[in-house]
DNA sequence: AAACTGTGGTATCCAATAGATACCTACACT
DNA sequence: AGTGTAGGTATCTATTGGATACCACAGTTT
């Protein structure tokens, strides 16, 4: 990240795509979820609270396509279906870790900063 | 991280807030640009490459917001606006730096995986 | 005097995406 | 006939991103 560093620009062009892809609504939700062990959609969807049936089916496949989660079916009547963190997805929850204890740490910072800017911005 | 923590949830949605902050198109490569020193309104459109007028002073807006960065106006004719990286903008680049060299190492992988889904599924 | 230039914006409109809600399937069991 | 599972689809709205045009101001050019 020093100046003059030649990849510099499309290096953080390609954090900032994974940034993007993890930072919707519920992807790292899901995945912390998953950290825990492997569960079944319905189970899931109750450990993450408030996501709707669409939103969850769509996170996960978008998880699988991206190699963070594995997807296995068990052909039984009524189905059922295991999602589970790939080596992959352990693997991201390190740095997402980092930037989590960070955030939880300096959340009161921004939201002053917010609360200054909001009411100087008002007068 | 480990099942049972009383604040897991929220704590994570703490951190999906940011990573949703910071996960917008730009906000990532202005800090990054930021973070070689203070730059002037058009020095840093064009350091940054492909980003309107708007987009810009949106971004920079918000990253004001939350602190990241600050904005000094200098009256002058033609008017001259400096933007500079806030110490917790700078505190900001280190887990990112984390999270980037992860993404950097790690694209190849995620890369193969969505070929590997998109190829397979279409069949 | 009129028009153009360089600044750092704002206002408006349009397209693409994200997310929410509601309703649909197939199958076996009770 | 109704329930539970794991979805799919269709529709709607909200948010995001982007393009374009415009503004104020002063100096310079014509």
């Amino acid at each position: 990240m020093k100046p003059g560093h030649p990849h510099a620009t499309e290096d953080c062009r390609a954090v900032s795509e994974v940034l993007q892809r993890i930072g919707d609504k519920w992807s790292l939700l899901v995945v912390r979820r998953l950290g825990d062990g492997p569960l079944r959609f319905n189970e899931l969807r109750a450990a993450v609270g408030g996501i709707s049936q669409k939103m969850l089916t769509t996170t996960l496949r978008t998880l699988e396509r991206d190699g963070f989660v594995t997807r296995t079916v068990f052909p039984t009547i009524p189905p059922r279906v295991d999602y589970e963190l790939t080596e992959l997805g352990r693997e991201l929850e390190v740095p997402v870790k980092g930037l989590a204890e960070w955030a939880i740490a300096n959340m009161a910072r921004i939201s002053e900063a917010r609360r200054r800017f909001d009411t100087s911005a008002a007068a």
